[in-house]
DNA sequence: ATCGTTCTTGATAGATCGATCTAGCGATAG
DNA sequence: CTATCGCTAGATCGATCTATCAAGAACGAT
């Protein structure tokens, strides 16, 4: 039962999960093997059964609720430090772009490869990507709400600023090119802000 | 050489090439196999590589133009079709949703999962992708400057759109919900609206 | 010190993958 | 009739996949 933060090396079960974390979000879900996770986290194969005995399955569901988690905090971390949402929204956009860069457009989103990959096809797995998407409207609703736009429209604003940014995030990568992510970002920001500068209106899309 | 289109099946390639497209659409790339394809397309095997000599990245790569450039004329036939272009971009949008309830939340966007996969680890197949992604860009842009929105204004309303479009397709398939797609579609909608109110204004986002 | 538990380790099974290969069918031209 | 060519057809190959298994190392408790 080593948690291992002191001194040394993680525990051998989180460096199977941070390899497979870090591939699935690169490669897909089906696109990588468990040799491939096992030879990246410099761990046995064998222990992929032991710490999770469902298998591939089991390890990308964990994977996906963890990674999931910590994105939503990434998030969190944006809107709490910034001065205002519209400000939030742009810096985390721009940090999303920023890692895109640094990673050679590899690092994304960190759940919707497999997302996509297993909507149809595996149920658990699906609903582990379901959860975690669910939670981030929660997250973005009421860090919204807080500065004073309205429930529904928090809500939607939140939907709207996912939907962009994992939308931005199939075109940078496919075209290697951060305009979609910036284009996407300041769609946003002008949403939020027109949201707060009509705080009760019941009907902004006309 | 038969085109086969008056009468009796398809030929062999264009049934493997709608078996590939299907299944590519819905589980990706990596997670399909030229098995299943042959056996969806009821087609011998070897035909694949007949008509495919580089194998399953050239069906793939052929998959994606094909099917990119029949989606864009969706878009296009849906522009045409509406007096203007927020209610073109509504009927969009509904009707994306529609063939998402219908087919059970298992076609959204033909070439999304593909591209994701594929995006850091196989370059032809991203490139084609990409190609896709710039034709859209393209005939949006070109939609948009016809009602008279200005030429970088209709650049960047296009990849909103589909920025919102691709990622309201992944919310929307994993929750299994069509929320995602609606509030895209009206946040989309009221951004072209807003464009056309004002026709020249340099700049829209504060 | 000895037992028991937890974790490590890699060999191996059984299935499936993409790809190659040879053989044969069927229509058409000479 | 026969030669040709486009296509069908599936056996087969080596590699790789997920999963299982048995055995050994590390460690704590009594």
């Amino acid at each position: 039962m080593n948690a291992g933060p002191a001194t040394g090396r993680p525990s051998t079960k989180e460096r199977i999960m941070s390899a497979g974390a870090e591939l699935f979000r690169r490669q897909g879900y089906t696109g990588t093997g468990l040799k491939q996770i096992v030879a990246e986290a410099d761990a046995p194969f064998g222990s992929v059964y032991h710490f999770f005995p469902g298998g591939k399955e089991q390890l990308g569901a964990e994977v996906v609720r963890t990674s999931g988690a910590a994105y939503g905090r990434l998030f969190t971390a944006a809107m709490d430090g910034a001065p205002d949402p519209v400000t939030g929204v742009r810096d985390f956009f721009a940090g999303a772009g920023r890692t895109l860069v640094e990673t050679d457009y590899a690092d994304a989103c960190p759940i919707a490869t497999l997302a996509l990959e297993v909507a149809s096809t595996n149920e658990p797995l699906r609903h582990a990507t379901a959860d975690v998407f669910t939670g981030w409207i929660t997250l973005g609703t009421a860090a919204f709400t807080k500065t004073g736009i309205g429930e529904r429209e928090a809500r939607e604003l939140t939907i709207a600023l996912l939907s962009a940014l994992e939308g931005a995030f199939v075109l940078s990568r496919a075209l290697r090119s951060t305009e979609p992510l910036e284009v996407a970002g300041e769609s946003v920001a002008a949403r939020a802000s027109a949201l707060l500068a009509s705080p009760a209106a019941p009907d902004t899309t006309a």
